[in-house]
Parts: structure tokens; sequence; C-alpha cells
DNA sequence: TCAAAAGTGTTAAGTTTACACCCATGA
DNA sequence: TCATGGGTGTAAACTTAACACTTTTGA
């Protein structure tokens, strides 16, 4: 099916643009890249690129992601579109932002080399291409909005995680300490963030009790709040 | 500018839906449209438009909710990019909704026949066009969200308004019932919600005071929480 | 005079915050 | 043996929720 009505209208190229977080170290990380073509060829800017004619829009998303990082079925949700006229200096493009939360041990370095993408400290960013700066700042509010509500941090740690490294991580999202006692009160009540019999030594000399998340658990009966 | 670089890639249809929320009678409404060309002519959607060439994708939607009410300057929020390859049956269009907040008393009804626009309640939608119903649903969980968090609520009423008419809005939305002495009370606490001394006559004999929300003393120093 | 909506405070329950010491271990 | 990060409970402050009667006035 096709129609002769919509012919009349104007025709955009359409890209999408990837905010890819990580965690490490007690920071809260991005993977930029120097762009790889004109205009602004070299600049720092977020990973991303054109939708193809037979694919969704969210799946364009997912592609230019496994393509920097070698992973699958990562989590990811819609920024939004920015759609500016000059928002890109080389021709018209609307872009529609994602962000992705991965566990930054599991992406492929060979690929970030290949890209020339790096992780950089979120706290420390460069100057960013176009609005991507706008975009990492839009992600970032709408994961500080969703990491309290629901159970999406575990995206940014491995399967196994002490309570020190949970907390640490949403320290860096949300730009505060908390308490630890409090913290790991509320963690007691959510029975599916489960305690293994596995122990992490590399950060005490005592070690710490590994945890891991069971999402069946969780939506059996789960009600998240951190 | 222009980059020979870009060419090489698709382009598309790039729409812009409007989901137009109202309130009367203690119900939420959205002005929904028989749509006016094939395919799906007469069918019940959103109201909408193609994205010009010189135009940012913003400022079409607000041309399109131009259109169809007369108002300009309404508070419009963007919910999401819609991108899947089939989502339009006509041909292939990502469109980028939005959703207005506007009292529904102010739009123009001559454009609303013009357009053949009506108010439906939003409990008791017709079938809609394509993706339609799922930008509605998008649209009302983030007004949701956002109307406890930041006064945005005012933008459905009338410039002067009764406590109780701001007490229904509020549970048409969130879909509960509140208590009026506990609601009475958050509202007393922001002073940015200015009691006058008009009295509206019109749904008691004894009459309810009429409030004012003032966004320059909210802007100062208002913390809004309902 | 009465029906109908407007207006008004108090108490109990629940939630959140603040806070400090002992434990286990490898070096 | 000691330095380091891991682990644990209680009480006060604050917030939220539940609840019912009086007022005004036009018909």
């Amino acid at each position: 099916m096709s129609s002769t009505f919509y012919q009349q209208y104007p025709k955009f190229h359409v890209a999408v643009d990837c905010i890819i977080f990580g965690f490490k170290n007690g920071l809260l990380k991005v993977l930029l890249q120097q762009r790889p073509f004109e205009p602004h060829a070299g600049e720092w800017s977020l990973m991303g690129g054109f939708v193809n004619s037979d694919e969704d829009v969210d799946d364009a998303a997912a592609r230019v992601l496994t393509e920097l990082t070698g992973l699958k079925n990562v989590y990811m949700k819609q920024v939004g579109a920015f759609g500016s006229v000059n928002r890109d200096s080389g021709d018209r493009v609307i872009s529609v932002a994602y962000f992705a939360l991965l566990d930054i041990d599991r992406v492929d370095k060979e690929r970030n080399r290949e890209h020339s993408a790096y992780w950089e400290d979120l706290s420390t960013l460069p100057k960013l291409l176009f609005d991507h700066k706008e975009m990492v700042q839009r992600a970032l509010t709408m994961l500080r909005e969703r990491v309290s509500k629901r159970p999406v941090g575990f995206q940014l740690l491995p399967p196994l995680f002490t309570l020190t490294q949970l907390q640490m991580l949403y320290e860096a999202i949300i730009g505060e300490n908390i308490d630890k006692r409090n913290f790991r009160k509320r963690v007691a009540e959510m029975t599916f963030i489960e305690k293994t019999d596995e122990i992490d030594k590399r950060t005490s000399k005592r070690g710490a009790a590994l945890y891991r998340f069971n999402n069946t658990a969780y939506q059996r009966d789960g009600h998240f709040k951190l």
C-alpha cells in the first residue's frame, strides 16, 4: 500500500543517537566517540546512525548500539526526538535519542577501538557535537527519575554485585550520599534482591556477600523503591 | 552547508500528532478528529500533520494545534517518536507525538467543526487509527507523573477556579478520590495558589472562593506537591 | 426550612532520617 | 595486631491518612 496524498510532503533524514551509560569505580560513565565523518569529523559525539528504510527506529538504535559494543538485548529507552531545523549543520536531520544501560565489562573493547569510542566520566564531559549535550542531560534526568522507582540500576552492574557496589551506583546516579544502614534496610525489604552464598574478596579482607537481582521474583510480587 | 555524506541515506515523512487534553464537568477529555484523507478517511484519530522542511518539529506540533483550536502558546510536551516500519498503512511515516493541556472553553469551536473534531471522554475513547491509542496512553502516563510534581494542571482550568474544580481535576487525572481536607491543606501551603476575592456562584448557593495560580510567585519560591 | 455544596482541625499510622559500633580478615 | 571495608538496630522527626460536622444561601 502507498498513498499519493502523502507524496506532496517533504522527507527528512532520520537518525538515532545513543547515550550509553556504564558504571566503573564508583563513577557513572558515558561512551563517546570521535565523529568519523564530516562535517565536524573528530569532534566528541554520541554514537549514532541513520535509520534504514525497512527498520523500526527502535531497532536502528539497537543496531547502532550492537555495532559499537557487540551487545544485544541491552536495556534501552527512548529519550525523545530532537528536531530543530538547524540542529545538525551538515543537513537537516531529525534525531531520536535513546539511552542504554549496560555492564561496562561486557562491551567489546575491540569494537570501541574501531569506532574511536571511549568511556568518559559523566561529571567531566568534553564539549559535544550539536545538541548531544542536551541529549545526555535529558537522558540523565530520565535515568534519575527511573532508577528509584524501577529496578533498572542492575543493568549497570554485573549479575552478582555487593551491596556497597549497589549503593555506590545509586549515589553516582542521584548525586548524593546515602546512609548505609537505611539503604541496606530498604534492600532487605526487597526479597527479589537475593543474597547468594558467594563472597567477593576483591574489595576487602573480610569479603562482601554477593547479591543477585531476581527479575522473575520481581515480576511476581515486586515493589521496588530505593 | 550541506553534506554529500548524508545523501546516501534514506529519507522519511515525519509527522506530528497531538494529544489535546481538556477538562469539563469533572471529566478529562481528548480532542479527536475524523481523519480527512485516505487511507482510513473518517476513522477517529489524533489531530496531526506533516513537518515542513523549514520548521522545527516542536513548531510543527504547535502549528497543528493552532490550526485546530485557534490557540497559541499552549502548554505542550513531547511524548516521543513513534517509528515502527508499518505503523502507518499509507506509507512509512515517523511520527512525533505531543500532548497539549488547554482550557477547553477557549478553543475555537468553529475550527473544531471545520476539522470534524470532537471532545471525547478519556474513559470511553473509540477505536483509534494506527498507534494513536498507544500515544494517548503514553501521554496520559506522562501527565499523571507530571501533574503531582509540577503546576501543570492549571493549564486545564480557566484563570480563576474553585478548589472543588481543582480537586476534581486531580481526581480525574490520577483516577482516584482525594480527601477534601487533606487536599485543601496541601493547597494552602502553596502560597502561589492565591485566593482572590471573587466568588463563583454557579455551582452552589453559598458560592465558592475563586483562586488563581501565580506563576511568578511559583518561580520565585515555589515547591509544588499535590 | 431544607437541600446542596463550601469550608474547616485533630489524631493515629506510617515513613523517613539520623546516628555509632562491632566483625572478619589479610597483610 | 591493626587497618580496612562489611555488617547491623533504634529512636526521633516528619509526613500522610483517616475522619465529621458547621456554614451559607437560594429555592
